[in-house]
DNA sequence: GCCCCATTGATGATGCATCAACAATCTGTT
DNA sequence: AACAGATTGTTGATGCATCATCAATGGGGC
């Protein structure tokens, strides 16, 4: 340790703070408002949209878990949970036996079609409506550039 | 349900995307490069910034859990594995003999020495760095304007 | 002094995320 | 056919977050 840190400066603190504040706590209750809503965490709804919106509702294991961005292990034990609930069934693949498809019920379009709008209507006003298109705009392009370089580095 | 939900436009939906991405592939990074490199969680990190900026190193777990925006059940929890691990020791108070102390331990405050350094590279790294001044002071500003319409509503 | 009740905090239960280890199956090679 | 290695997924252990509940204490009014 014989570099010395570049430590952050007063405005670089400030926007790191408040912007770490801002993600927790919007998460919290986006998070919280749809769960009381539809019963549904923010988790289970993104499953589902991915499932209904897969050609006859189903998809493997794996690749639903590629398309949420969570490990394996983390989607079947989810699964797991979710299929408790009656919201998705597992079914096998006669072409491969080691897939395990997952498939939404009529339960879970349903649960689906209530936090819809209940979850739009949370975006909507706790991000989309404080905003200015402009402002939105600019979030997103910062959103994106800061995912160029999560996508350079693997470190 | 007689209204009809006013769904997210297209780039909308992408503002919101990108932004939920960002956030957790940022956080996820973050959180694990912290721990890799220093052995401290996130949450231990902001724990022990608090504790070491306090008077004589200690406040009260309640007190703890207010400025770092947690329960107080949350705390409680996480001050008895810091303490398992030698970063915290709790301690009665004379005056109350309802508090309960929490005190940085010399470990704990070199374990932040340690982190602290890996901590700020890495929000430079990924956050700082890859805006300009400007888009880094829009961050800033959209977070806190978001944040006003958290703390406006407690819906 | 004594009661009411607010404050402060701990605890156990439950669900979730991650990790490492394992099991089953498939595919290509010999 | 048989084996090696890759693919696909499950499981159990551990730590963390939240909720509801409980226990102890302090402080004010009578």
């Amino acid at each position: 340790m014989t570099e010395t840190t570049h430590w952050l400066s007063e405005p670089e603190q400030h926007a790191w703070r408040s912007f770490v504040r801002m993600q927790e706590r919007l998460a919290g209750r986006l998070g919280r408002r749809v769960q009381a809503e539809s019963g549904l965490s923010v988790a289970d709804y993104g499953v589902l949209v991915h499932l209904t919106e897969a050609p006859e509702g189903r998809l493997r294991v794996l690749e639903l878990a590629r398309v949420v961005e969570w490990e394996k292990s983390r989607m079947s034990h989810h699964v797991n949970r979710m299929a408790k609930r009656g919201l998705v069934v597992r079914e096998d693949c006669p072409a491969d036996a080691r897939v395990a498809l997952v498939c939404v019920t009529a339960a879970g379009r349903e649960a689906l079609a209530t936090a819809a709008p209940c979850h739009v209507e949370a975006v909507r006003h706790l991000l989309i409506d404080p905003l200015s298109p402009a402002e939105l705009a600019m979030l997103a392009q910062v959103s994106n550039r800061i995912l160029e370089e999560l996508d350079k580095g693997c470190d």
